[in-house]
DNA sequence: GTGAAAGCGCTAACAC
DNA sequence: GTGTTAGCGCTTTCAC
């Protein structure tokens, strides 16, 4: 209601004369620091109340040398191409848009942004997809802006983690880095959601079962393979024939054909993600091969694209909205105390039983 | 390298005596302000390097009355439940990150990150679902911790314009407000929009076409029903069967459903979004219906469900990402500038040709 | 062309 | 329990 444009905004010295009272007492009562007489808490906020005031936040972070804000940073290498982040916009087009247009993206913002507000605090979102940007974002943070960085990072090579970890930048990483950093982060159990794909194939009777992987440089990709691997082999199944993608759709559907052409008796399929399952039903539709009775098919992630699909996709679930909220206590916990050594958080995967399989 | 954790980070202060000039030499040098000798810039210049000096944003923000920085507020109405941010998560799941993980925001977002970060900002990402929400925007904005609010509406009924703009709150809406409010905005030519699909069907020489359209009290949605109905109006075709729908997956499929129901004779199809178009697919391939053979299908959007169809949607685009970065230039021209009087800027859509029509 | 000095609005010792 | 006071690090007149 107040008028913003005007003069200027009142400070706390207006409240203060308003309330008859000093600038520290103010102060004490907006900070909801005790020892202040009720009777004067109260004369103090009708004064804010009539004067409209807004605390000003550069005034408060200049002396408490914090920002009650924090990065959101989406990280790739040098180049782009998103790995998980692989919702492609177009075949050969690698747009810029990529990252943050992926669903699975805005899933953590979601639990990042839901997490935040609830400490009315809220996420600068950051990308870092080149050696400059990177650099935009490692200078930005030490200027203050925000105290620390929730990073989630698209590739097994990306320099952030490091950078931001030599820096003193206090930050959480939404996976296991590649290269040991002392840093905190959140994970999912990738190989229990290999194993449950893994026993649900089978305990639908499948004999014949192959998978779909994701790039085999990521950490997630080689996990969910493992667990899916071992758990077959306690089954009986020795065996597994594979098939490479990069988490795009176009590449569920090479690798879907690749695997058909290979070993046309397959009849039980996990992919790594959700988006290239698509692609392979898609293959799958026009081979003639019916989903789930010819070929039972299990995704991962548990996406949009898992619920878009016909069948709808059985598909492995991350719980990634939780996760990316605990990635952020973990963050504002750290800020907290500088000190304390770095932990890991890591979630279970669920199984979610649609139609494909 | 500098270690930000050690007791204080250098300040001007620092650089100066390291320089040995004042600070005001210092400040005039980091702030590109001539009226410094080219000697001294670079004795000073080498101290910035060797203090590892960076400037306190804070600080600067105290005195300057300039964040540097600006709100993204993705904004519903009271409850939640997306209207062009209809991704769901699950049916019946009305799932808060909804807004946030739907691909057409993440394109928008794509846009103003791309566009702010050539001058060095980053936007904070608000969600404003509920009255409490919006009031933490209100303040958030009044605080001055952003300069100003791209504003990202999904509701008809959404409030947060009018109070902004009554708060005195520079902003920019990304589409045109239903009630009219004195603010700027982009938006579409949705008129147009609905026009291309139309020359397009007939063009393919539909003779009984129909619509599947968004929730009609979207203005978008009325305004590309109401190009689609003209244009084909005037190439003779009098009457158009039409569908409601709101945008999601399953609403397009209940649509389709209803309408092959009532009008069994369709051959020709406009859809008010992909993701419906995408539902519409579902249906008519149950049905036996072969796209675009037996009915022709185009949608709307141009997003990822267009590619991830089989068989790909032809569709009309819209420059999201455009839309967005010019959204963002003009928030900052109106920052830079806040008594200029509100302007709109109206994108072209184009007809992307694809497989389904 | 450069320096000195006055704040920006707030918090946090420290006195009382 | 409350007021006084000293800055936080920066920009920006205003002298020189």
């Amino acid at each position: 209601m107040s008028d913003r444009a005007a003069k200027g905004s009142p400070t706390l010295e207006d409240v203060a004369r308003e309330a008859g009272v000093s600038r520290a007492t103010v102060s004490r009562v907006i900070n909801g620091i005790r020892n202040v007489d009720p009777s004067i808490q109260d004369v103090v906020r009708r004064a804010i109340a009539t004067t409209g005031y807004v605390p000003n936040r550069a005034a408060r972070s200049l002396v408490t040398r914090r920002a009650d804000t924090v990065a959101l940073v989406v990280s790739g290498a040098g180049a782009d191409e998103g790995g998980e982040a692989g919702d492609e916009d177009g075949p050969g087009t690698p747009f810029r848009g990529q990252l943050l247009a992926d669903p699975f993206f805005g899933r953590i913002s979601a639990g990042v942004v839901d997490f935040l507000r609830r400490r009315a605090m809220h996420p600068v979102l950051m990308l870092a997809d080149s050696t400059d940007a990177r650099k935009q974002v490692v200078s930005y943070l030490r200027q203050g802006h925000a105290d620390g960085a929730l990073l989630v990072s698209i590739h097994a090579d990306d320099p952030l983690p490091e950078t931001l970890v030599a820096a003193g930048v206090p930050c959480v990483l939404f996976a296991r880095p590649p290269r040991p950093v002392p840093v905190s982060y959140v994970d999912l159990a990738h190989r229990d959601g290999g194993r449950l794909a893994a026993d649900h194939l089978v305990a639908r009777g499948r004999q014949h079962i192959a998978s779909i992987t994701g790039p085999l440089d990521v950490l997630a990709s080689q996990d969910r393979l493992a667990g899916f691997r071992d758990a077959l082999a306690r089954h009986g199944h020795p065996y597994v024939p594979c098939e490479e993608g990069n988490f795009t759709l176009e590449s569920g559907e090479r690798a879907m054909s690749a695997l058909l052409e290979r070993h046309p008796e397959v009849d039980g399929l996990f992919v790594a993600n959700d988006l290239m399952a698509q692609g392979a039903l898609h293959v799958l539709r026009e081979r003639g091969r019916a989903v789930p009775d010819d070929v039972a098919v299990v995704g991962f992630d548990d996406s949009s694209a898992a619920l878009s699909c016909r069948p709808a996709l059985t598909t492995v679930r991350q719980p990634v909205e939780e996760m990316a909220a605990e990635m952020t206590r973990l963050l504002l916990e750290r800020v907290d105390q500088p000190g304390a050594r770095p932990t890991s958080v890591i979630f279970e995967p669920a199984l979610v039983a649609r139609q494909s399989a």
